[in-house]
DNA sequence: ACCTGAACACCGTTCAAGT
DNA sequence: ACCTGAACACCGTTCAAGT
C-alpha cells in the first residue's frame, strides 16, 4: 500500500521508453544511456536488454511514439490538410523536443509514421505534383517540422533543464559584447535571437513559411 | 624522402580538424572519436589534448570550419542576396555532409559565422521584416540549409560509406513489401522516396521552397 | 519468463611524469 | 613545447548463470 506515485513502475518496453524520453526532456538525449535508465529504474543495465533487444531499437521506439496516435483533422483545401498536418506534428513532437530527431529518421519505418506518410503523399500528388515533387516536399515537411521544434530552444536542449536558463544568458552575454560597429544588425536583433518570448507564434510563422513556399511552388508549376 | 602522399601529417589543431571530418564523411560523426583521431595519427589519446582543449571544442572547430573563407557575391535585388547566401551555404555543407549539423551550433560563436548572420539580417531588416521576422527568418535559413543536406542522404550519414548501399536498397526492399492497397502513394513515390538521382536539383529545390516561403511572407506583409 | 554477475572492448579526461 | 603512462569513471553488449 506504500506505492508513491509513478516511483519505479514496473519494467516494460513501454516504460523504458517513457523513461527514456523523459531523460532526454530533461538532459538531452546524450543523457540517454541504457545503464542511466537501468539506474533509474532501480534494476541491472542487462535486465533492459530482455525488453529491448539494444539501444539502437530503444531510439527507434522513442522514434515512433511520436505517431502513435496522431489525429489529423481533414480540411477542404489541400494546402489547409498539408498544414493541418504540420500542425499535428509539430505539436507531437513538441512533447519531446530533444527527441524529436529520432521521429525522422522513423516516418518510412514505423506503422503510423507510414500512414502519415500516405497520407501526405497522397495530397500532394492529388495536388498534382509529380513523384520527385511529392517526395521532396513530404520528405521537407517531416524534416522542417523537426527542425523548428529543435531549433527553438536551439542547442540548449542538451543542456540540463536547470542549467537552460543560464546558458541562454551567456549567449546573449557574448553578443552584448559584440562590436556594434561591426554587427549592428546582430546587435538590433539580440533580443529576437536569443530569447523566444512565444513559442507558439514561432511554430506557427515556421509552418506558414514552409506552407506558403509549397504554395508558391504550386502557383508557379500552374502558371 | 620516403614521405608518402598526406600519411600522418604533424598533429597540429588544424591536421586534427580535418581528420575529424574525414572520419566524419567515412563514418558519421559518432565514429570522431579522441582515442579513433589518435590513432590514425599513430599517437597517444593525451596527445590531442595539448592541441585542442576537450572533444566539444574540437567539434565546434569542426562547426566553424564551415564558415571560413565563405565569398557570398552580391546580388541586386533582397530575395536574390538571399538565395545567394543559401547557394553558398550549401555548398559550403556539401563539403562534409555528417558534421554540417555543427555548423548550426557555431553560426552565433564564431567570428566567420557571425559576420554571414549579420549579412543575412541586415539584409532582411533592409527588406523590411521586424527583428522577430527577422531572426526567425534568418535562424531557419541556417536550420534549413543543415536540413537539407542531412536529409540528403538521410540517416545514411551514420552508415559507413561502403554499406550505404545496402542500406538504401535494404529500406527500399521494406517499402516494396507495403502492401499498395493500404500506402498506394508511399508505392508510388517509392523510386524518388529512397533514390535521390539528381542531388543540386534537389538543393536547388529545397532552397527554391524556403526563399519562395520568404518572398510569399513579404508578399503577404506589404499587402 | 525475467533478471543478475562477471567480463570485454570501448569512451572522455586528469594528472603526474617524461624528453 | 609537446607527448606518454597509468588511472578513473563512464559507455554498450555478450554470455552463462540464477530464480
Amino acid at each position: 500500500m506504500a506505492r508513491t506515485a509513478a516511483a519505479k513502475p514496473d519494467l516494460s518496453r513501454e516504460t523504458i521508453v517513457d523513461r527514456a524520453l523523459a531523460i532526454a526532456d530533461a538532459e538531452g538525449l546524450a543523457a540517454v544511456t541504457i545503464r542511466r535508465i537501468a539506474v533509474e529504474f532501480g534494476v541491472t543495465p542487462m535486465a533492459l536488454y530482455w525488453h529491448v533487444s539494444n539501444k539502437d531499437e530503444l531510439l527507434a521506439a522513442m522514434g515512433d511514439s511520436f505517431f502513435v496516435g496522431l489525429q489529423v483533422p481533414s480540411r477542404d483545401g489541400w494546402l489547409d490538410e498539408l498544414r493541418a498536418i504540420m500542425v499535428v506534428l509539430v505539436e507531437s513532437l513538441r512533447r519531446h523536443p530533444a527527441s524529436a530527431p529520432l521521429a525522422a529518421q522513423r516516418v518510412m519505418a514505423s506503422e503510423p509514421g507510414l500512414e502519415l506518410a500516405e497520407r501526405t503523399l497522397a495530397l500532394l500528388l492529388a495536388a498534382g505534383f509529380n513523384q520527385t515533387q511529392t517526395s521532396d516536399i513530404a520528405r521537407t515537411a517531416m524534416q522542417t517540422a523537426v527542425m523548428l521544434i529543435t531549433s527553438q530552444a536551439g542547442s540548449e536542449l542538451d543542456v540540463p533543464a536547470e542549467q537552460r536558463e543560464a546558458h541562454m544568458l551567456a549567449k546573449r552575454a557574448a553578443l552584448e559584447a559584440l562590436p556594434a560597429s561591426k554587427f549592428p544588425s546582430v546587435r538590433m536583433c539580440l533580443q529576437s535571437l536569443t530569447d523566444c518570448d512565444d513559442e507558439q507564434a514561432y511554430y506557427d510563422f515556421g509552418i506558414e513559411l514552409f506552407v506558403g513556399g509549397v504554395a508558391r511552388l504550386h502557383d508557379r508549376r500552374t502558371a
